[in-house]
DNA sequence: CTACTGAAACTACGCCGTAGATCTACAGCA
DNA sequence: TGCTGTAGATCTACGGCGTAGTTTCAGTAG
């Protein structure tokens, strides 16, 4: 058989599929989702504009396909035997890509919803996959794996949601009231918001995140065992009156 | 004084920022977010594509402007004596309302990222400062009030991100596998993932809503008090190792 | 009757995603 | 050597996009 290496491919250098994403991923970083257009992105190739679409059908494929880049450095240890920490730690990590590509945050979330599950990247599966392996693997049914893995990833998408909400309106003002723009506010229709001023300041997004993993796992451990079955609870309100 | 009625408007009948949001409602509910243009605005109001930019300045504010209309059907009866119940009264409002317009959802969990929080409509901010006045009233400090905010709503947009995301692949077959399409993914990597059909099937929301509250606010009244301080938890991790 | 004002409509620019046609350069073979 | 098939890269073109700037025009004030 030929190398491959030996006869060049037919014009410049080849490409593959992840420099095309990581190239993608570049401009969202940089300058947003609504910047990456096919023409730019191919620009930042120096190839033609066509050329991206060897490596994703559509242009809603390579959202796909930067998510899943982004999400393949998300690992899971699913043979942890402590899950609750475990969770934790996928957690700090799930924040952590967040944080450094807060704009591909959008698609992070928002992908799922077009996308049918089984279509999407095999790269977006995989923590899906191994953090029901970590719970079963726990005690847990699969069918219960399936609600927490669920109730997790929701309060994650939640917490990086809040996170990276725009706050800031005037950065060069000091005063936080003016600098959140919150004096814009009328004082009779929100003054706890506006009171609020200097903790939406200080938001510290890392400590956040440990309190709100401290009530979701304490909830958790209090309502579902890993023998399987939920309990009932005295403090659940009944739908309608 | 001349009556307003007296005067008919310059042009046929006059427009209100109302209606332009209703018609962008209406075209996002019935053809998702990427069919709402100015032009298409324009035509679904009579009007040239021009005339919403009076009402909305541009683009992305006509985008707030729908979360808005749509978030003004949230009401929060921040004088509830029963905070918990309450909660849980708006996270069911809150949901019925992403299932009336799932494809707002994108852009009801995006928009502020964009969007700083003081410039966004006041109809989307009064939600907030009403669970805030509710939990205040409840004993919180105001602070804590914020926090248990950011929990519950980050909750509620995961919860509807989940319950919303794409699973069918195939609806007209009747096997739960085929009907999901996960007959696609290879059985070695996604075992768990592929057992679960049946049950990613038969994904009920309402129920699983109950259950996430139940567990948020179980973990809620273990870990924080009216009171006004947080307390430690002894199943805490360490960041690492 | 004229001049002014403010809202509505129109025009035009540089983008966009992508279907389909075209071009290029090699592989295999006579 | 020259010919042809083919697969990949590139080009062209279409209809649509957001919106700045300009023009039109009905109503009001003087």
């Amino acid at each position: 058989m030929s190398e491959p290496f030996d006869t060049p491919p037919p014009h410049p250098t080849p490409i593959s599929r992840d420099q095309v994403l990581r190239a993608a991923l570049a401009i969202v970083d940089l300058e947003g989702v609504e910047a990456l257009s096919m023409r730019r992105l191919g620009r930042a190739l120096g190839r033609d504009p066509m050329a991206a679409y060897r490596y994703a059908d559509t242009k809603t494929a390579l959202l796909d396909g930067v998510v899943e880049l982004v999400l393949s450095d998300l690992t899971v240890d699913s043979t942890d035997d402590d899950w609750q920490s475990q969770l934790r730690e996928v957690a700090r990590r799930f924040r952590a890509i967040a944080v450094a590509h807060p704009h591909v945050v959008p698609l992070l979330v928002t992908r799922p919803l077009a996308t049918p599950l089984a279509l999407r990247p095999h790269g977006t599966l995989r923590p899906l996959e191994a953090t029901l392996e970590l719970l079963v693997r726990s005690g847990f049914s699969d069918v219960d794996a399936l609600h927490i893995y669920r109730l997790f990833f929701g309060f994650l998408d939640g917490h990086v949601l809040n996170e990276l909400q725009e706050l800031v309106d005037n950065p060069e003002e000091t005063d936080d009231l003016l600098r959140l723009g919150l004096h814009r506010l009328p004082i009779k229709e929100f003054p706890i918001l506006r009171g609020l001023a200097p903790a939406l300041a200080s938001y510290d997004g890392a400590a956040e995140l440990e309190r709100g993993l401290d009530i979701l796992l304490s909830g958790l451990q209090a309502q579902l065992t890993p023998s399987g079955t939920t309990q009932t609870t005295t403090c659940r309100a009944l739908p309608a009156g």
